[in-house]
DNA sequence: AAATAGCTCAACCGCGTACAA
DNA sequence: GTTGTACGCGGTTGAGCTATT
């Protein structure tokens, strides 16, 4: 299918924003707010694509940016959550707030690339880079009906739930707010961490499900690419899941798992806007409607 | 001082997806 | 089910800046 251009091309500038343009559109947004970019630029009296104007807006205008060098934490941030999520610039922007995928694309590229390298690791791995040339020829994938775990899966296979809010309560997951994680005085090395990154980060995202499970999800809301919509539509499995798996208790079977915790946030309003966080309950349950809810955006099996 | 190389990052491009008609 | 439209994303480009020769 063939896709009609977003704009009429001649008539449109290109290139750098002059100082007049930028401020056409902050006054437009400011009044009228964000959406709708395709007919934005003719109501603000501008020649450029609305594609150009939202990329203007996010990336450079926008008064939450938080601009300025990207300090240590943010780094190993940044690393971490590549290391799950590949080159998901968006969702990774998502958990850096006051940060874009653009700036933390160009960051990647330009920084921590060499960064990585200079430590011996392969940044589309984050293996050492003298074994990822053996990984890649021995690796084999996992049986379909195998549930790939990752060392904190299977603690957490085993951890009660009163665990899980043991954890929530220690606040071992700090490192977003700029704050020591509590993990980094216990003598594990830089190197160490970017070896085994999610040792640091508590990165419970990987709750793979045998895809001929009974009650997991069919295969194709296993990709998180296209299947956001359809994972919502049957968030209850999951948890299903989760308490048949661990033989919970009928009283404290899990209603939702929020898995934002594993990436570093401490409360419903710096990623998503589930309930997990509430803790001295045994019951973490979860809204089901939130487009944010990163339980649903992650889950899928992963492969380290 | 001029030329060149390397680097950074804002902006562009094309594609995939969601959604409405 | 098909088509058209809008949006968002990731990859790439290139202008401008800085460092080096």
């Amino acid at each position: 299918m063939g896709r009609s251009p977003c704009c009429e091309k001649e008539h449109t500038n290109k290139g750098a924003w002059t100082k007049e343009e930028d401020e056409r559109l902050i006054n437009y947004i400011k009044i009228h707010g964000e959406g709708c970019w395709r007919s934005l630029p003719k109501a603000a009296g501008l020649l450029r694509c609305g594609k150009s104007c939202r990329l203007r807006w996010i990336n450079y205008l926008r008064p939450d940016l938080k601009r300025g060098n990207f300090t240590e934490e943010e780094d190993e941030l940044i690393i971490n959550l590549h290391s799950l999520l590949g080159n998901k610039w968006s969702l990774i922007a998502a958990r850096l707030p006051g940060r874009t995928d653009n700036e933390i694309k160009n960051y990647w590229n330009t920084h921590i690339k060499r960064k990585l390298y200079s430590r011996g690791i392969d940044p589309q791995t984050h293996r050492p880079l003298n074994a990822v040339a053996a990984v890649t020829t021995t690796t084999t994938t996992p049986p379909a009906d195998t549930i790939t775990t990752t060392t904190s899966n299977k603690k957490m296979k085993n951890n009660s739930i009163s665990n899980i809010n043991q954890d929530i309560n220690n606040n071992n997951f700090q490192l977003v707010n700029g704050t020591e994680d509590s993990n980094s005085s216990s003598g594990v090395t830089t190197d160490e961490l970017a070896f085994h990154p999610h040792n640091h980060l508590n990165l419970d995202l990987s709750i793979g499900l045998p895809s001929n499970h009974p009650i997991a999800p069919s295969s194709s809301t296993m990709n998180p690419e296209n299947s956001d919509k359809k994972l919502k539509q049957e968030p209850q499995v999951l948890y299903q899941w989760y308490n048949r798996n661990n033989n919970v208790a009928t009283s404290q079977q899990l209603q939702g798992v929020c898995l934002c915790y594993g990436l570093g946030f401490q409360s419903n309003n710096q990623a998503c806007s589930c309930k997990a966080m509430e803790t001295g309950t045994k019951t973490v349950t979860a809204t089901t409607t939130t487009d944010n809810h990163d339980l649903y955006r992650f889950y899928r099996p992963m492969s380290f």
